[in-house]
RNA sequence: GGCUGGGUAGCUCAGUGGUAGAGCAAGCGGCUCAUAAUCGCUAGGUCACAGGUUCGAAUCCUGUCCCAGCUACCA
């Protein structure tokens, strides 16, 4: 299929200090929705999440619990893929950044931007928090008694010299801001990239990409004297240092697309089409690694969508430093996996901060899932078993069946809001069709046209032909809805189509199957002449919760 | 401090000059296929505050208050 599209896209990578709360898998679940979309509509799809495992603080963290680093950095990597797999996410790759071809990856960029005269040896200069690290002079607070770091008043700053290779970021200001305005929708919302260029009117200053006080990172594969840092027996030399995390985890979206060891996997896949992240690493992603790109010969990913945060009732942030989150496990664990999806998404708006709280979570599923859809499921499935029998019914063609025309309109808002990553519209527009639905029945009134069509009477065959007509409308509405939600519903699609005597087509991770948008014509799974299949089990999808139990 | 986004019904939000909207939650009624479900109706707001422009302002202007973000190397 030489003409397929294809489309890459990434998550940021976790930083796997402890277990992950709801509001980082928040961007892993939304980015594997888009993923899905796109293996669905036909695309050859590549999704990449997975784990940045360098930094003192990690090193620290293991040692402190006397573990080997690795040892530890396997047990939380696996608390994230555990997740990952709780909801249903179905990455590509699952990268981490101690992969080895990750390292070759890493050192290939520092070589490149070495050789193309961007990488010199200078010294870092700075306050250093010994709780902390370095910090920016705009984060401190002078007193009398010295600098101070605000959230560690009592301790006196040192101010440290650390030689560092350095990485000529100022060199691409120019560069950068020509691309931000040649491509106006890169960074998107676009405040997120109004801030960016505000950013770059300031002007850049070079940044640090070494560090040789510890030692769990990517050896820096450059000596000082410029030559490889690599020994005969293959080795690296600790003396050289290792890469700044930062600079490293960048690279894990061409790693895994391929670079340096496969090129033409590389040439395949990059540049990627979308890259998901939060807004609080936005200048690493639209200035720093654009940067790096174009020092190596690189082309520069195609958009950065950059997401809100999850907010408690309160406002504040939701982070594993202030222990306030939702936890993914528990939130699988009440509204099935299928469930949490759906809410997370549907609760959160994908371009700004939302508050959200358990009982907003509960108040979605039962109103969204248990009452308008999964009942809706129930009592269609239901009626059309009970009224006509085994065969699942056929519906009106379009021209004929008023749901058809709500229909068209319901999925061209809804692919419109997917394709502009407004994930919760997407939602939102769904449902609205879910409403059509139920009104459909209600002016209908299947029940009452099952008592004509049994009273024997002159109207009794009319009654039959109408009831079989309104019913399989019915059936084709819910099998449109869904299908339609399968890349949010991922495990819920194949069980509501089972039931409605659909099959369903896809792979567990949305591949195979025809292209989705033909699928989600009206219509479309029944063409005539073909042989009705029989309807499936009325079994309810969503069971409803009851609010106190739920929240306890 | 500067710049940016926001402050609209109990909750989450839509609404950029023309008589205040949706969903959820609440109350009432209908229906019975359905997961005490669903459908309809009702109630509920000095649109942060104060001025101004205008025939008319949630919407434009000025000022004030509050919340969040950006203002470079924790990741």
């Amino acid at each position: 299929m030489p003409d397929r599209p294809r489309y890459y896209l990434t998550t940021a990578i976790a930083y796997p200090n402890n277990k992950p709360g709801l509001h980082t898998l928040y961007e892993v679940i939304g980015a594997d929705v888009i993923a899905r979309w796109h293996r669905m509509k036909g695309d050859d799809t590549r999704f990449l999440t997975g784990t940045d495992e360098h930094s003192v603080n990690i090193a620290e963290s293991a040692a402190q619990q006397g573990r080997d680093t690795r040892e530890f950095v396997d047990s939380m990597v696996k608390l994230f893929t555990d997740a990952e797999d709780a909801l249903l996410i179905a990455p590509d790759r699952f990268i981490r950044t101690t992969d080895p071809d990750h390292r070759r990856a890493s050192q290939e960029m520092v070589r490149r931007a070495f050789a193309n005269g961007d990488v010199y040896l200078g010294k870092y200069e700075g306050w250093y928090c010994p709780n902390e690290g370095f910090k920016a002079p705009s984060d401190l607070h002078e007193t009398p008694d010295g600098m101070r770091c605000p959230n560690h008043p009592t301790i006196t700053l040192q101010w440290l010299t650390e030689r560092n290779w350095f990485f000529r970021l100022s060199a691409y200001r120019d560069r950068l801001v020509e691309h931000f305005e040649a491509n106006p929708e890169w960074v998107q919302p676009e405040y997120r990239k109004n801030e960016m260029l505000a950013f770059l009117r300031g002007g850049l200053e070079d940044i640090s990409i070494s560090r040789e006080t510890f030692h769990w990172g990517i050896p820096f594969p450059i000596a000082e004297n410029g030559e490889t840092a690599q020994r005969e027996d293959g080795s690296w030399d600790p003396e050289a240092g290792v890469i700044y995390v930062w600079f490293d985890a960048l690279i894990n979206y061409i790693t895994g697309a391929g670079f340096p060891d496969d090129p033409e996997a590389f040439a395949k896949w990059w540049p990627a089409d979308l890259h998901v992240i939060g807004k609080d690493i936005n200048r690493f992603h639209t200035i720093i690694w654009p940067a790096m790109l174009m020092s190596a010969g690189i082309a520069l990913p195609r958009k950065v969508w950059v997401h809100g945060w999850l907010l408690t009732g309160g406002g504040e942030r939701m982070s594993k430093s202030r222990g306030n989150f939702l936890d993914p496990q528990d939130s699988v664990a009440a509204f099935g996996p299928d469930g949490a999806r759906y809410v997370t998404l549907r609760e959160v708006a994908f371009d700004r901060d939302t508050e959200v709280t358990w009982d907003s979570f509960v108040r979605r599923y039962n109103a969204d899932l248990a009452n308008d859809f999964g009942n809706l499921v129930n009592r269609t499935v239901t009626m059309a078993g009970r009224y006509l029998g085994g065969p699942r019914p056929d519906p009106r063609p379009a021209a004929d069946a008023p749901l058809a025309a709500a229909w068209a309109r319901t999925l061209a808002a809804y692919t419109a809001k997917l394709d502009a990553l407004l994930l919760h519209d997407a939602l939102a527009a769904l449902w609205d069709f879910v409403g059509e639905a139920n009104r459909f029945v209600e002016t209908e009134q299947p029940w009452a046209i099952a008592k004509a069509a049994k009273a024997g009477d002159a109207g009794a065959p009319a009654a039959e032909a109408r009831l079989a007509s309104v019913l399989g409308d019915l059936v084709e509405a819910v099998r449109l809805i869904s299908l339609a939600s399968a890349p949010f519903m991922p495990s819920i699609a194949p069980r509501a189509l089972e039931q409605l005597g659909h099959a369903y087509p896809y792979a567990a991770d949305g591949n195979g199957g025809p292209p989705v948008l033909e699928a989600l014509a009206w219509g479309a799974a029944t063409p005539p002449g073909a042989a009705a299949a029989a309807l499936g089990t009325a079994t309810p999808l969503f069971p409803r919760l009851d609010v106190e139990i739920a929240g306890a």
